[in-house]
DNA sequence: AACCTGACTCGCC
DNA sequence: AGGCGAGCCAGGT
């Protein structure tokens, strides 16, 4: 499986009405420093609404001002409608929404 | 084929 | 405490 397939299959797993942080993605397929990779995969995500790549945030919560597939708000309005609250009008309550244990991605 | 860059993160100054 | 550089993978030039 390539790292990319990996970092979607991870994605996938977050459960709604959580967030992880890329970081977190890259620990779940075995490589704590792929956080740059997790985003350039995302980046090109090649399964709209089928990979929730509005659940993935930054180390501080505040989601990705590159998010640009139909406003940058729109991520915004996705995550509090699945019921994850902000601490701001960018930054997610992490405390209580991070996903605490994102399974392993096995290759 | 090599080099640069990019939805990040962490450690050192 | 804030800024800077390095490390990771894939794709475009």
């Amino acid at each position: 499986m390539t790292t990319f397939e990996k970092v979607y299959a991870a994605v996938r797993l977050i459960p709604r009405g959580s967030v992880a942080t890329y970081g977190q993605v890259a620990r779940a397929i075995g490589n704590p420093r792929l956080a740059r990779v997790v985003g350039y995969a995302l980046h090109g995500n090649p399964e709209p609404g089928v990979i929730p790549c509005h659940r993935v945030v930054k180390r501080d919560g505040a989601v990705s001002s590159a998010f640009a597939f139909g406003g940058a708000n729109r991520q915004v309005e996705l995550l509090q409608n699945e019921g994850v609250e902000f601490i701001d009008a960018s930054h997610v309550d992490m405390a209580r929404f991070c996903v605490r244990a994102l399974p392993y991605v096995v290759e």
